[in-house]
DNA sequence: ATTATATATCAAAAATAATTGATATATCAA
DNA sequence: TTGATATATCAATTATTTTTGATATATAAT
């Protein structure tokens, strides 16, 4: 969860609801130096939030649902452990 | 968000899944130091993520759902923005 | 073969965050 | 009033994270 608690991070998350997305437009978009932006996916990667997939000399990374979901499980209970549940949602 | 990034403050929330809890009783049960524990609870509570209410010498803290819900929120947004949404949760 | 582009990685420096031990403040109990 | 307890805060240290600029590697284009 250390993973998203820079702005960085949080900003390329974003970047990525649009799907798919390179490097290089990471850091067209965002206007910051490439060896930070790499460095920051790097850790996303790392944690599991993001994966990767190479196409020439291209690298896409999309968010990878499963640790996001995990997250959010996480966030429901204890959210859920403090009021009453409802039916949907 | 940079609140949810360190274990001990997961943990720290995570004790308060049971409800309102004082200070004495979190460095009771995770046997970390008072003024450590002191540390983290401000940061928790800076960021909204959890409310405090005093009771004599005692500070009872426990989760504050308003901001805890934006963050799943976020995260279901995320979650959304890259799967086909079902009708419930 | 040379050049250009995309990305990753590395070491050093800079910036931030966390830990520690001490002290302050408030409340309560004796 | 004195002593004990709960909590917060502070300054100094230590640890961790982030940034930077340089370089490496791979792929593709000329």
């Amino acid at each position: 969860m250390e993973s998203l608690s820079d702005p960085i991070r949080i900003n390329i998350l974003e970047l990525m609801m649009g799907g798919e997305i390179c490097v290089c437009d990471i850091v067209k978009v965002t206007g910051l130096s490439q060896s930070k932006i790499s460095y920051h996916i790097k850790i996303l990667k790392d944690s599991g939030l993001i994966s990767d997939r190479q196409e020439g000399r291209w690298v896409y990374y999309k968010l990878d649902l499963e640790v996001l979901s995990d997250i959010k499980s996480w966030m429901s209970n204890l959210i859920e452990s403090s009021s009453n549940k409802r039916a949907c949602e």
